[in-house]
DNA sequence: CAAAAAATTGATTCATTAGTCAATAATCAA
DNA sequence: TTGATTATTGACTAATGAATCAATTTTTTG
C-alpha cells in the first residue's frame, strides 16, 4: 500500500500552477499568492511546501525541462538515421507537449531569471549543452566539420522561433516555426562546403 | 542662444541609466531608486520628469531601438546592392553600437515587458515590422518567393543569436554570431527552391 | 537686484508581497 | 478511541518600492 502522497499532489498542483501562470502573465514576476490560489491551496501551504518563491519557479522551470526533454527522447526513439533523429528533435521542439499555451512565455523568463538565479542559469545551461551535443553528434555523419557552426545556427534559430512564437504580433504558429526550422536543417545538409 | 535644456540633459541621464542598469541585472525588474541613483539625481526626479516606472522603461526601450534603426540606416547608406544590404543589416545587428554590454540582456526583458505593457508591444512590433520588410524587400529580387520564409528564418536566427550571446553560459562572441548569421544569408542565397 | 520660473530634493504615504508562525483540521496507527 | 503525525490555514511581520508633495535651491529674466 502506497504511503502518504498527499504531499506530492500538492507540490505538484503547485508546479503546474506555477507554469500556468508564468505562461499567462509572460513573466516571473507573479506572487506566491497567485500561484496557491490557483493551485487551490493557501499561500502558507506553497511555502511550506517549498520554502521560497524561488524554489517554486525553479521546480517549475526543472518540470519543463523534464518535458522537454521525455519529448525529444520519445521522437528520437523512433529515428534511425541521424537525418532522421535531427529531423524528431526539430519537431519535438515545437510540439504539443512543449507547447501548451504559455509554455514559450515560461521559456522566455527563464532566460530572465537565470540573469540572477544561480540555479537557473545551471539547469538552462544543462539544456543548452544536451542540445547542442544531440544537435552536434548527428550533425557530424552528415557535415562533418561544419557540425559545430550548424549545431549552434540551429539551436538558435529554434530558440529565435519560439521567441517570436511568444510574442503576439508575430503571426507564426507552431507549424510554420517547425518548417523553418526544417527547411534551414534540409538547406545546411545539402549546402557544400565555401 | 538655446533655451534652457537641462531638463533633457536630465532626462537623458535618466534614460542611460536606467539602459545601463537593465543592461547590468538582466531584467526590468529594477527599482526607480537605484535608476535615479546611476544617474545622480533623486527618485523624485526621475518620477518628475516620467511620471512612472514604466515610463522610463519605454523611454529606454525607444532609446535603443532608436540607436539600432541609426546604426541599421547607417549600414545601408553605403551598400549598393541588395546583397550588400542585407550583410549591412546583419552587421548591424551585432555591431558594436548596438552591443555596448548589457543591451543584449535589455532586449531580453523588453520580450518579456512587452507580455504586459501594451506599449512596449507596440514598439516591438514597429521594430519587428520595419526588419522584416527591409530584409524582404532586399532579399525579393534574389530568392523570389521564398523571401518571406528566408526573411522569418533570418529575424528568427538574429533574435535567437543575441539570447545566446547574453547568456553567459553560451560562450558565443559577436564575431561569431556575425559569421553564423551571414553564413545562413549566404547558403539561402546559393541553395536552389525544393 | 528682485521676482518669477525651473530644477531638485527627500521625507512621507500607500500598496504590495515574501516569508513566518501558532493554531486548527484531517488522517493514520495502535 | 486516542494519541501521534501530517496537512493546512490565514493572520501577522517586515521589507520594499512606486508615487506624491510641500519645501528648498538654483537659474533666468526684466
Amino acid at each position: 500500500m502506497p504511503r502518504t502522497k498527499i504531499k506530492d499532489i500538492r507540490k505538484n498542483e503547485i508546479i503546474e500552477a506555477a507554469i500556468a501562470e508564468i505562461g499567462r502573465t509572460g513573466s516571473t514576476d507573479i506572487t506566491v499568492a497567485k500561484i496557491a490560489d490557483v493551485a487551490g491551496v493557501s499561500s502558507g501551504l506553497a511555502h511550506h511546501y517549498f520554502g521560497s518563491k524561488e524554489q517554486i519557479l525553479i521546480s517549475a522551470m526543472r518540470r519543463i525541462l523534464t518535458i522537454f526533454g521525455t519529448d525529444v527522447r520519445k521522437g528520437l526513439a523512433q529515428a534511425k538515421t541521424p537525418e532522421q533523429r535531427l529531423e524528431a528533435i526539430i519537431i519535438s521542439c515545437f510540439s504539443s507537449q512543449n507547447f501548451r499555451p504559455g509554455i514559450t512565455n515560461a521559456w522566455l523568463s527563464f532566460y530572465v531569471q537565470a540573469q540572477y538565479s544561480k540555479e537557473t542559469e545551471r539547469l538552462l545551461h544543462i539544456y543548452y549543452h544536451r542540445l547542442q551535443s544531440n544537435l552536434k553528434s548527428n550533425l557530424k555523419p552528415l557535415v562533418g566539420t561544419r557540425a559545430e557552426e550548424v549545431a549552434v545556427a540551429l539551436a538558435s534559430l529554434i530558440d529565435g522561433l519560439y521567441i517570436r512564437l511568444s510574442f503576439k504580433g508575430g503571426n507564426l504558429s507552431p507549424d510554420d516555426a517547425t518548417e523553418i526550422a526544417l527547411g534551414y536543417l534540409r538547406q545546411s545538409l545539402s549546402a557544400t562546403s565555401a
